[in-house]
DNA sequence: TTTT
DNA sequence: TTTT
């Protein structure tokens, strides 16, 4: 059925990427997104709302966004169950990402980080740094297989 | 900032209307939503999403839902941290509704609940029902304070 | 940036397949939302609003829904300009669909048209029915390339 | 039904408030929303999308937006029908929005214009300034009516 | 556990 | 008619 969450918000802390046993990539980070209406007593309260990205754009998200960025997610709801080491069953919720925006760097483009040194060992960024200068994460990694709709004119 | 979750799904169970002290109407079930994707074993995965709904909404929810119904739900992922009987911080999922749909009775209207006896103690449903046969209650709570862009033309 | 429509509505006639010069198959339909709240003289009002779908959910959307359907989309809005037979610039407004479910036959599932002859001379419709007795059209087309967050353990 | 538009884009111009024949504030904008996606030949794609706000935020719209600033819109898709000057009938899309976030300036909160003189002659900005350092414009306007939600304890 |  |  229908599931999609978007959202708004800024990384608490920078994102991880871990792999998969298959080695398939996975970030994660933690969302704050403000509620956009006080309480009572006037104090701003925030959901802590944890994301996960998958593949391609996993690598990219760990590579241009950091603790404090603002981004915005599109994605899934998901609920996952699991056990933990006491032995009870634990629910947990997070958004799987589909599209992930970075937004206050530069003016529509993103810049990456500084990266004086690599940014982890399990990191491999792509060798080629992208020629494009205003470099769109949410965008290249798929650029190879163009869905028609982006490529071909309406036939009415 | 921006939070916003569209979910389709099917109660799990009968809805559960509630008051708060200060004696305002809310209502709380959960929504099976499918993944659009089974796993690689061709099993149908679903998240269950638990649902609140405040206010007018929370009675018409009470009053019309029921197990196995499917729903429409728009609204925002909040976490909520609470301590449980053993003492410990619980992290739970919900989303706030603030608009449902009810989606598979008649046709773009709905039908109430056959409701022989009363539906439950502490509902108090509307005393004069509906005069409109396609009663529609995602509409009808609101309809005395309509704001300008259902009511006025626009200047230009 | 980001773009996300969210629509349940009812299509108006039935669907149209076309097919692009790349033989790309392309889907579109009108869809009726009503508006959530009648106007000051208790009006119900519409949209309107169309929506165009491609490949495998192109065909797939022919063949299973027709005029009077229910059904959800998750797309984006896209404004396109083209010039009418007047010379003039028309611009038009249709949202693109990524997905599309069907809502108000069975429960959960979907049932194909009776199809006593065949939909249309352009509708190529898979030749070999599916299996599934409750075959998902928002879900099949796309069972050969998993993506792993459907298929892989999370690595933490 | 439902019918649900979230975009992210930046605003063409400067945004336009007018006033109804009822003393209703409504300001209009064209959001450019960048696709996410360039054509075959890494053109960048853009829609140009019409957006109307009512009430108190068209006058916190008008006031602290401009053009090429960044913003959220969430709200509904409407397609409205005119006769225009040569008695033909016009269709044009445009988003209501129910809420608007500024997003490219500060962190977190928004800064006024600068504004030296009155922004214009119909705009008539609260004589009374905002207080708060942090002026949200998404959140303040609606502070009186504070819903349950924000305010009181879940009763399970 | 949390962001501005 | 268009933004970065």
């Amino acid at each position: 059925m229908l599931n999609r969450v978007i959202l708004i918000g800024r990384l608490t802390a920078d994102p991880e990427l871990r792999y998969t046993n298959n080695g398939t990539a996975v970030t994660s980070f933690t969302l704050a997104v403000d509620r956009m209406r006080s309480n009572a007593n006037g104090e701003r309260q925030t959901d802590f709302i944890n994301i996960v990205v998958w593949q391609k754009q996993a690598e990219v998200v760990a590579q241009y966004l950091q603790k404090g960025r603002m981004a915005a997610v599109d994605g899934r709801l998901q609920i996952r169950t699991y056990e933990n080491r006491d032995g009870q069953k634990v629910r947990v919720a997070e958004v799987v990402a589909e599209g992930v925006r970075f937004l206050d760097r530069g003016e529509g483009g993103n810049s990456a980080k500084s990266a004086p040194t690599a940014p982890s060992a399990k990191n491999s960024p792509p060798s080629a740094p992208s020629k494009r200068q205003d470099f769109d994460p949410y965008d290249d990694p798929f650029a190879d297989d163009l869905p028609p709709e982006f490529d071909e004119e309406l036939p009415f």
